[in-house]
DNA sequence: TCCTTCTATAGGTGAATCACCTAATTAGGC
DNA sequence: GCCTAATTAGGTGATTCACCTATAGAAGGA
């Protein structure tokens, strides 16, 4: 018999996989549960085989949700279903502790398939997700030195640029903000854009929002 | 008996709900996909009662996609289940001709009693959403002026125009693709920014994630 | 200590884009 | 028929972008 427990912010899907999980004998569905305060109390369950996750967003909470759960019942293998299959977030989930991840192409077959086998002891990944990490992990090889696509890889001088500009103030703005001449914040951003290898404006935007520099 | 179709981008998800619709005797899942295409094909079916469609985004693909659904198969009476029930997406939803909407804190129960009530010919709200609907009916009583802020005040061209600069075109490359000037591509950017009354290209980008023109 | 690398600063130049306009044509609504 | 909006495109000057170069200082390694 494997015991069951299953989170999802959506009740009502949360309700659809505990249907699907108990049409099948060995499974036993301890509980189901839309409430985060509810799951960590249930989560610490120690006939808890396998917990599944549905998740619908990356957050930084819903991120730390998964490593609180890993950590307060580490007997319970955590598996989550994602909506979202992007290789970011895919990244994201599997550094997040995860068991096993499937994604929204994934069938009843391969859920129930995905419990077995993370029941035995091995990590399991829909086909499309593996492949997309292990590309992940070939990329990472064929550049030996670290791309440095992150904040890290800034200076402070040029994130308070990019802030600035974030706020939708022109060169000169920013140039008055900080004392310095628009010809100067005009070279700061171009070291950003080819630090960071962006080919737009529009891509600059997303990479600020990505590193909460900017707030939408 | 009544006759259902479900669908969902989230397979495993629309599987679910399948699984707890069968257990209903008076329930018949004619089908059950996560493929638009077969979609547009089953919905046709003159038996069909109820289609259930479960959304994840309120992108105008989406919202199109409601409005075609109503027209290809007016007898199938639409029930949307949305995982986001904030204001503006419950608005979007009702005003796409969907005919019941439930949201994330919906129960099996509550999907039921739903779906007994379209067939009865009524229109079905979660509570918490009619509550909001009339927030909204009562707001606009207030506000005569349409304040018309949000994409649906913008053509179909310059959303065009948007989604081309979005994915990090050049005004050059966008005419290119779209075969007019860059001059027109230009003007058509100056007149978003007049009509959204945005200040710089950040806020341009920032409501284009909003609007799910641009992904993030 | 010297050498290298990174950073912050700032300038040059030409192309592209922005921020103001105007304006013709067309389509839809009242 | 009139009015409004959309699409198209051009003018002009300011601003920004995308390439460079260049200097002074700081940090770090051989």
């Amino acid at each position: 018999m494997i015991h069951i427990g299953i989170y999802n912010e959506h009740k009502l899907m949360g309700t659809g996989l505990a249907a699907i999980l108990e049409q099948v004998p060995d499974f036993d569905v301890l509980f189901c549960t839309e409430n985060k305060d509810k799951l960590m109390v249930f989560a610490q369950n120690g006939n808890l085989n396998i917990l599944v996750l549905a998740i619908h967003d990356t957050s930084v909470r819903t991120m730390n949700l998964i490593v609180r759960l890993s950590l307060i019942n580490p007997k319970a293998r955590l598996l989550v279903v994602s909506f979202d299959n992007s290789e970011e977030t895919i990244i994201k989930i599997v550094k997040s502790k995860a068991k096993g991840v499937l994604g929204r192409e994934a069938s009843k077959k391969e859920l129930i398939e995905a419990i077995y086998t993370l029941r035995n002891g091995f990590d399991y990944f829909t086909s499309s997700i593996s492949q997309m990490v292990l590309n992940q992990y070939i990329n990472k090889l064929e550049t030996p030195e670290n791309k440095n696509e992150g904040l890290d890889s800034l200076s402070e001088r040029q994130i308070e640029v990019l802030r600035l500009w974030g706020k939708s103030y022109s060169n000169q703005e920013i140039a008055d903000e900080l004392f310095i001449s628009v010809r100067t914040v005009d070279a700061h951003k171009n070291h950003i854009m080819q630090k960071l290898q962006l080919k737009s404006m529009v891509e600059l935007v997303k990479f600020s929002i990505k590193n909460n520099i900017i707030e939408i």
